[in-house]
DNA sequence: ACTTGTCAACTAACATGTTAGAATGTTATT
DNA sequence: AATAACATTCTAACATGTTAGTTGACAAGT
């Protein structure tokens, strides 16, 4: 009854490029084998693998997967197992709940008292995203977009909001990485960016809150979708896989 | 250089009464000594004596100082050792402002889908509000209070909402202990949980929304005030205690 | 007095051995 | 054939030994 779920360690980056403890290296090394599907959801996550390839001993590699488990990425089965976490939707709608309700509070607050370096900043940010649309870079202009969120998160000058943001939505961008890039939403994704900073530069709170819920309330109909064409990777995972090769 | 910063290992609950792994239970018990001030803020959390005192190895309890440093109650100093995290003004804020963006998001979604049978549990809890007041039972009150900020965010039907909640405002609650219950506090209180329960009623998300800011709006001048009269208890630690005994 | 360097003591981080519970497959029983 | 008892084999959880980096005290030099 093994649907060859069974992961591939060698597929694990090499951590002697990352900086910190063998705990956080191994816990970034999965993470990113998590995030980019190389281990796909289900799959088993044994340790002996994972020690052998990263050349460690088990306890960083239980200090990582017990990170792993407080960001919800796997599923720790006491005396059992660790396995990948099955993409939810009921989580992923949770993720985009809460990252929009800070999305919100920090757009209202930073319309209430942006500076004028901080209002340059969002316009240079804005150039840039015309550029990389003309230029025809989306990797550079979804990185844009992180940056014009970030931004804003900064501008609140509450110094851990916006690893919170990412936690939040955490599940919500592992399942975003499977979207393709439709051809016209860059432009309009463009266009709702530049209706939150004109609200925000009109000091307008209400204004740039229902701007940024307009720009949020894009992407969970498209992620419904998603689960509707790749079910597999989705719980519950006993549905097959027919439609999709 | 001993400040007396050094933990009394049998303030520790018996962890036998606890559920869960070890890891779990030692958790636990250390988390309560902290929000309790029992375990204050600077002191050196060293394993030796937690381990003696509850009978278990040091693999359970670095477990949990992992899980204490990621919910912010310790500051882990590499290779050095372990400290009770003192309270941050900054870090309070913070939450108080992350709290506030999940519960302005959580009325404005219970006034737009708030069933009858949800509108009477808040019903209820209003009235065993009411009759706590009329008892004199303040405790019973603050636990009432818990309740109905609960009950929004059960009736949001997003189930991981209410114990991040709690994370986030994790440090304000441990400061929120600190403060002493002023006489005419709890009336006013309820009159504000009425104001949001009204609004909510009548389906008014915007009025909901702004009754619960009115409502929450209460709490960090009070905490800030505890900053000055207590400053001991706040980073920097270098200022002196003169002012209180 | 005020650095600077050495050393001893302490601790987190890591490695590894051990225990006990869960899953799975097998056999015995009906 | 269905099922219940059993045994095998996983693994997380726990215990404990080891390593290496930090801290603080004290001594020596300025």
């Amino acid at each position: 009854m093994n649907y060859a779920d069974e992961i591939d360690a060698s597929l694990l980056s090499d951590i002697r490029t990352i900086k910190g403890s063998l705990g956080q290296r191994v816990h970034e090394a999965i993470k990113t084998a998590i995030l980019t599907l190389d281990f796909p959801p289900g799959a088993n996550l044994r340790k002996a693998p994972i020690c052998e390839r990263l050349g460690v001993s088990r306890a960083p590699v239980s200090d990582a997967i017990a990170r792993l488990a407080s960001e919800g990425l796997v599923d720790v089965i006491p005396q059992s197992g660790t396995r990948v976490s099955y993409f939810s939707m009921s989580e992923i709608r949770e993720g985009a709940f809460l990252r929009e309700a800070l999305e919100l509070s920090t757009a209202s607050k930073v319309a209430h008292d942006l500076t004028e370096e901080q209002r340059q900043k969002l316009r240079r940010n804005l150039r840039m995203q015309e550029f990389l649309i003309q230029d025809g870079d989306n990797v550079g202009f979804y990185k844009a977009d992180e940056e014009f969120h970030g931004l804003l998160m900064e501008f609140t000058g509450y110094v851990r909001l916006l690893n919170f943001a990412h936690s939040v939505s955490l599940q919500v961008n592992r399942a975003r990485i499977l979207l393709l890039p439709t051809p016209g939403r860059v432009a309009e994704t463009l266009e709702e960016h530049r209706a939150i900073y004109e609200a925000i530069c009109e000091r307008d709170g209400p204004a740039a809150q229902a701007a940024m819920q307009r720009h949020l309330g894009q992407l969970m109909p498209r992620i419904e979708e998603l689960a509707l064409e790749r079910p597999h990777l989705f719980n519950n995972p006993m549905a097959t896989t027919k439609q999709v090769g």
